[in-house]
DNA sequence: GCGACTTTGTGCAGGCGTTCACAAGCGGCT
DNA sequence: AGCCGCTTGTGAACGCCTGCACAAAGTCGC
């Protein structure tokens, strides 16, 4: 979440007096504006989601369909897919085909993306070898690690490179986008150089607060947050095993995150 | 986050009204009761920020210090704890033991839980050695996968079981939380399984949307969604270079999850 | 013992996100 | 051609969360 500086301040130059043009939101005009954080989320799952139904026939979609797929309310769904313009149709539903095509332009995934890899551990090596990253666009262009004891070898056809020239191959390969997967003690090290390396989205797996100079994205992925999430539910149910059982929820998925 | 029935309606039996003793606020006397939902992934992470601290000979923080440290607002983190209730002394801050017992007791982790895992590729190896599981009370009870070349296999002092046996597993080790670590195809049939077995606690890393019975708490970390979001905010960077440095996030960490 | 200083705990207002409910719009049937 | 049914797109209300600002309350020094 963090601020966001409440109303991206338009600049005095682009007036923008409410614009809207026979019918079509600002927003249509200038899809890079203001999709609220929450929903972005949301359109890549609604994006996976299409993705398995383009495998059948189905070349058409309502929102309650899809909703229920992607496991949300049907007036939210048509909300979010709003915030890119009008591409439904009323009475009939959204075509599969141009929705996907606006859910990736919208996400940025038209172009294809270079993203680093420092710390090569069990989780580092999991991560090279997912294939949920390629399928998105998403390219594993370069490896690094401080352990002279792993830089040199290849991992899925990728040579690990010592961190100490994550600058040089970040510039070479056109890297945007950095995960750290390195021990706690060195994740601020490592976030430091990306940054300077001019990586300016990271994702970081350390179990630790990073800081970083606006302009640069960070999420984090905390795996003991998580189970702490989870234990914390645990614990409220079973303080009330009888008759506690009205918390509402059909098909979860906590969305947050 | 899905709705959570707002008022937990309390059962008749046990009155209540509007309790409050010499100041103490009711969820004092209740500390089960009612904590947000962002609140509680924040209380995680003021835990971790304490544990560090305590490594050194800091026996007092103040909500200023703290809130740097966890990357939050002060004013937010005074919030986040008072849910807990009045563990501060005014003038003073926080003595570190006191709330890092506060802390595990309202998220449950005094007593500790025994979690499994089912699928052992690249990740699930990983989550298997991950040594902050460990060091919250998280206990890795059992593995599980359904390929016959990896049952029987001994990762890190544990057998891996077939997935079949699960429920007798889940039973005798007293397992709560279950970790998803399958390909997609095989999520939502594991994830009943888990159910099935009265695991009421879900985290799942398949990138696919899981239902289940209300009463069983499912996350989901998604890494290619991550990814995604990243894009989304790297692309609107790119697409505005000069001026549009805008963008209020000094100490980012994006909350959301 | 008292005053000044420090830090907590919280009332309140504002913003963001979700949900409802319905008007607008499109296709198909007669 | 006109009507009917279906589905989208969105205005508006509600609720949760955040952040400010300040009163309450404790400590320290004299």
């Amino acid at each position: 979440m963090a601020q966001r500086t409440s109303g991206s301040s338009p600049r005095p130059g682009e007036a923008r007096p409410v614009a809207r043009i026979n019918g079509a939101a600002a927003h249509e005009l200038d899809p890079l504006r203001a999709i609220p954080e929450a929903t972005i989320a949301r359109l890549a799952v609604y994006l996976r989601v299409l993705s398995a139904i383009t495998e059948g026939d189905t070349t058409v979609v309502s929102s309650d369909e899809l909703a229920l797929a992607a496991g949300v309310n049907s007036a939210k769904l048509r909300k979010d897919l709003s915030y890119l313009g009008s591409y439904g149709t009323r009475g009939v539903g959204y075509e599969v085909g141009t929705l996907i095509g606006q859910l990736s332009g919208a996400l940025g995934l038209l172009q294809d993306r270079s993203v680093a890899i420092v710390g090569l551990g069990n989780l580092g090596q999991a991560l090279s070898g997912y294939a949920g990253f390629a399928s998105r666009g998403f390219r594993i262009a370069a490896l690094f690690d401080a352990d002279p004891a792993r830089i040199g070898t290849t991992i899925r056809g990728l040579t690990v490179r010592d961190v100490a020239e994550l600058g040089h191959y970040v510039a070479v390969e056109g890297i945007s986008i950095g995960l750290i997967a390195v021990p706690v003690t060195a994740a601020q090290e490592v976030c430091d150089a990306l940054v300077a390396a001019d990586v300016t989205s990271i994702l970081n797996f350390a179990p630790t607060v990073l800081s970083a100079p606006e302009g640069v994205d960070i999420r984090k992925v905390d795996l003991a947050i998580e189970l702490q999430i989870l234990s914390y539910h645990e614990h409220r149910k079973s303080a009330r095993p009888p008759s506690a059982l009205v918390r509402g929820r059909a098909q979860a998925q906590l969305g947050d995150r």
